[in-house]
RNA sequence: GCGGGGGUGGCGGAGUGGUCAAACGCGCAGGACUUAAGAUCCUGUGACUUAGUGUCUACGAGGGUUCGAAACCCUUCCCCCGCACCA
């Protein structure tokens, strides 16, 4: 047990027995919803979940100290695959199995003091939550947004059972090792790609927000390409075979065509032919590969079917292969190829000898086909291609696909990569899908008003097939339209469903008239930050966007999108690799929690990178949170309330202590805003070991007050030490929902009050100057004193930060006469302008002229034992320097 | 192959044209405290040098742009992640 744990356990207490995070619809505050991905309750947290958490509940943290009515909510995606596995291994129901898990799970949350509002748990697997998935599937149903239809789904036949894809390895079962095969289903899908634009489109709207590769691997994904269907007839045949093709300009160069092996016009065209057994045999042979080893298939195969197309714009006739580059669910399974113009048919071209031909060409120069090593798949002019000769390609595009429309066999169409959502799931533990059969009636859904359908529980589970189905209860039911017998659906659905809308349920987790509350889910929509590991990138983000646009437009909602912003966090590594059970390089948080206590666990997570990037895990990093923390105890001795100080009457020590903390609490506020918490940190690490250093010099109140600031800081990131150390510094209420402490403008004069520790600077900074322009040949050094040491400086003058001396900087470099002088004069410039930059914020340089000489020049001549005088320019100077500045004020040293 | 992100001290990682040997932390070295160890605190920590100053050098490799590059451009090598025959 950490020495921690004992203040953890009781702030943890106060804070729910005080429901300090529980919040309300309240449309006079500003609402702020930070939401995590909820985790599958495996019964153990793992370093993912403790990063993707310590990361929402600073944010949730600061958001609620900024003033934001926050909500924050936690719960469990509870249906799924484990569970039920630990119910045919163990015999346990996977309900019990969930709720253990869960209940695990919840202490170990409670444990790193994770600022969730516990009244808005949601839990999945229960009616009151699944009762809504059903209701959203009717309300799909009647939009005509879900349908049935064959799917292939893995199929191991000796475990007579569904496989999910995770369950088959290497084409094989997992758990019985025999080949696995795609056998077909009657399934229900989602029709998604009915939304395929709108969530392409507004993904426009998430842009800046959502990490740049999220958005393109959606995009990706989705898949949409423009192109044209062309449309061949077959020799010595009635049938057709259409093709569809990015690159119509092109379509003079086919030399032959190819059909994906699933292709239904091959049968047909083969039947009765000598081709049919050999084809047949081809076709199997390549499902099956392409099922034990997609990523093996490299080099290309195909076979002649006997038959030839004909190309309908110059009527070649080129023979038709089938190849297993060709794939059914993309397209129309059917592909031209042009081997001159693109990498895969030239390669298929190459092995089975086929012939090439030319119809692009370089601007300038030529193409022969003969000498050819790869496809030329760049831009260039057609040639050979008819009328069109002479064209570049790409406004060939346009111009032959309209004369193929007009022509009658050709025609523009998009393709997604995207295909409707399968969400049946031959499983026990999901929702069940509110459907009945009745030999009578057809497909009939289950009535609004007699939802829930419940999950049975006299089911036995088993290795085969699907444990529902052995139910006695479930099955068998009434029809509700006809009243006579009927069967339900036994499928339950793909867990996706039921995580792509929890984020609205949570705004009402207990409204019984509907999934969520309207008016609730207004004011606390859309989620304000979303945060959840990049595995999630495409499939679940996907699934919740469409479910949010379906539920806008059936009026329950109003935003077209449902998560404003997007934090995808970095993985946590050991030893270089990804922790995962498999390769047994696991540090649990618990580990650490026992150790160190939950906020040093914390801490360390967020200082260690920052969110986005993967880091890697390192107990020294820890220890050093661990120290740190220790650290801040020990300051915290002897320590009473915060009061607040007058600045007016502290020694220019303090002011300095106060203006310190003045600008850290500027820059730490930037890092939370930037979610650089690891900056954050570090930043008030140093601020914290200055104070350290400064204790002796300053009074009480001074201190106090700025170790009161620097508990406030930290109260996001280690809210229980915070809260014991706040209180033992008899301050009042918790520090957890205390407000944000204020940058103020009054003290960033923090440096004109801190005269003394400045003019110490200033004056080193001369005497580098100083020693700089002695040392530069004389004719340089007059050049930069007159001329630009004083344009620079003047400029310098009035800016206002370091920002601006940047662009000044750079301002003048691009100046011609800059640089004429070459390297020594830029050297002098830097070094006069860093000189500035130095002292012109510190606004001792208060006079009209170089003021700065004017204030210091007592201290000057003390420090060099010398006399300096204050010149005016025509007095310093001779020759270019002097008529080139009239009038104005030069060099100071004498 | 395509798409995305990277390669900076002994380490984790800062730094995206000019304030600057590189925040913060780890490690290491020295000092204080201690009988000692640990803990804690202080100092140092690229190299060479100094009383202080100073000089030189690194940003995977090689070129280029610039008065000035770790940062911008080109070439090249290596690592990680995602998609993977999408016509």
């Amino acid at each position: 047990m950490s020495e921690f744990e004992a203040i953890e356990k009781k702030w943890q207490k106060r804070w729910s027995d005080n429901k300090l995070f529980n919040v309300k619809v309240d449309e006079k505050k500003k609402k702020f919803y930070c939401l995590e991905m909820f985790p599958y309750p495996s019964g153990k947290l793992h370093m993912g979940h403790m990063r993707n958490f310590s990361l929402g509940d600073v944010i949730a943290r600061y958001k609620r100290m900024r003033g934001f009515n926050v909500l924050y909510p936690m719960g469990f995606d509870a249906f799924g695959m484990p569970a039920e596995n630990a119910a045919i291994k163990n015999q346990i129901h996977p309900r019990d199995w969930t709720v253990k898990c869960m209940t695990d799970m919840e202490e170990q949350l409670h444990s790193l003091g994770f600022s969730y509002d516990w009244s808005r748990e949601i839990k999945t697997c229960m009616p009151d939550y699944y009762k809504w998935d059903q209701w959203i599937f009717l309300k799909m149903y009647e939009k005509k947004l879900l349908y049935k239809a064959k799917a292939p789904a893995n199929w191991c036949p000796s475990c007579r059972t569904v496989l999910a894809n995770e369950q088959v390895e290497n084409g094989k079962c997992w758990r019985c090792k025999s080949a696995v095969i795609q056998k077909m289903f009657d399934q229900w899908f989602i029709k998604i790609t009915a939304y395929v634009d709108q969530l392409l489109d507004d993904l426009k709207q998430l842009e800046n927000n959502w990490p740049e590769r999220v958005l393109t691997m959606q995009k990706n994904w989705i898949g949409k390409s423009k192109g044209t269907l062309i449309t061949f007839k077959i020799k010595d045949s009635k049938k057709e075979v259409t093709v569809f093709t990015t690159r119509p300009d092109t379509v003079f160069g086919i030399t032959y065509i190819t059909l994906a092996p699933e292709h239904p016009l091959i049968n047909e065209l083969v039947k009765g032919t000598d081709k049919e057994d050999i084809v047949k045999r081809f076709a199997e042979e390549v499902k099956l590969e392409s099922m034990i080893d997609r990523e093996s298939v490299k080099d290309k195969k195909g076979l002649f079917i006997g038959h030839y197309a004909i190309n309908p714009v110059n009527n070649e006739e080129v023979p038709i292969f089938i190849a297993d580059y060709a794939i059914m669910s993309y397209g129309t399974g059917a592909v031209m190829a042009v081997p001159t113009h693109d990498e895969r048919d030239f390669l298929f071209a190459q092995k089975y000898n086929l012939p090439l031909k030319i119809v692009i060409k370089q601007k300038d120069g030529d193409i022969d086909a003969c000498s050819m090593s790869k496809a030329y798949e760049d831009d260039g002019i057609l040639v050979n291609s008819g009328e069109f000769n002479g064209l570049d390609n790409n406004s060939a595009k346009e111009k032959i696909t309209k004369w193929m429309e007009k022509k009658g066999f050709g025609k523009t169409s998009t393709q997604y990569k995207i295909r409707d959502w399968l969400i049946s799931r031959q499983r026990y533990w999901g929702c069940p899908i509110p459907m009945v059969y009745c030999d009578k009636c057809g497909i009939i859904p289950v009535p609004i008003k007699d939802l829930p359908v419940l999950l049975p529980d006299d089911v036995v589970f088993r290795e085969e097939g699907n444990p529902l189905e052995t139910s006695k209860t479930f099955i068998k039911t009434k029809c509700p339209k006809c009243n006579g017998p009927a069967k339900r659906e036994t499928d339950t659905m793909d867990t996706f469903f039921d995580s792509s809308w929890y984020y609205l349920r949570y705004t009402s987790p207990d409204y019984k008239a509907g999934p969520f509350d309207k008016e609730a889910a207004n004011y606390f929509m859309p989620v304000d930050q979303y945060i959840g590991g990049i595995e999630h990138a495409i499939l679940h983000l996907l699934y919740a966007r469409f479910f949010q646009k379906f539920l806008r437009d059936i009026g329950l909602t109003k935003f077209d999108e449902p998560f404003k912003r997007l934090l995808a966090q970095g993985m946590v590594l050991l030893g270089g690799e990804k922790m995962s059970k498999s390769k047994g390089n696991i540090v649990e948080p618990k580990d650490i929690t026992e150790k160190y206590g939950a906020d040093t666990a914390r801490m360390f997570i967020l200082f260690a990178a920052l969110p986005e990037k993967e880091f890697e895990w390192s107990e020294h990093g820890v220890e050093a949170c661990y120290k740190f923390i220790k650290k801040l105890i020990g300051m915290a001795e002897g320590v009473s309330a915060v009061k607040k100080v007058d600045v007016k009457k502290l020694s220019s020590k303090e002011k300095t202590v106060i203006g310190k903390l003045n600008k850290t609490i500027k820059t730490v506020t930037e890092n939370i805003d930037k979610y650089e918490f690891n900056f954050a940190i570090s930043n008030i690490m140093t601020l914290a070991n200055y104070l350290t250093k400064q204790k002796e010099a300053i009074s009480s109140d001074v201190y106090n007050f700025t170790f009161g600031k620097v508990l406030v800081m930290l109260a996001p990131f280690i809210p229980h030490t915070c809260e014991e150390l706040w209180e033992k510094g008899k301050n009042e209420g918790f520090v957890s929902v205390c407000d944000w402490p204020k940058f103020d403008e009054s003290l960033i004069d923090e440096k004109a009050d801190c005269f003394e520790e400045e003019l110490e600077k200033t004056i080193n900074d001369v005497k580098d100057v100083i020693k700089l322009i002695n040392k530069t040949p004389k004719n340089i050094s007059l050049f930069i004193a007159e001329s630009w040491k004083y344009k620079v400086a003047d400029m310098i003058r009035k800016a206002k930060d370091i920002t601006d001396i940047k662009g000044i900087i750079s301002d003048v470099m691009k100046d011609a006469d800059a640089r004429k002088h070459g390297g020594e004069a830029t050297k002098m410039v830097q070094s006069v302008t860093k000189d500035m930059s130095k002292l012109v914020p510190s606004k001792i340089n208060q006079s009209e002229e170089f003021g700065f000489f004017t204030e210091s020049k007592s201290y000057l001549e003390k420090e060099f034992n010398c006399k300096f005088e204050i010149l005016k320019a025509e007095d310093s100077t001779e020759g270019k320097a002097k008529s080139s500045l009239p009038g104005k004020p030069g060099i100071l040293i004498r």
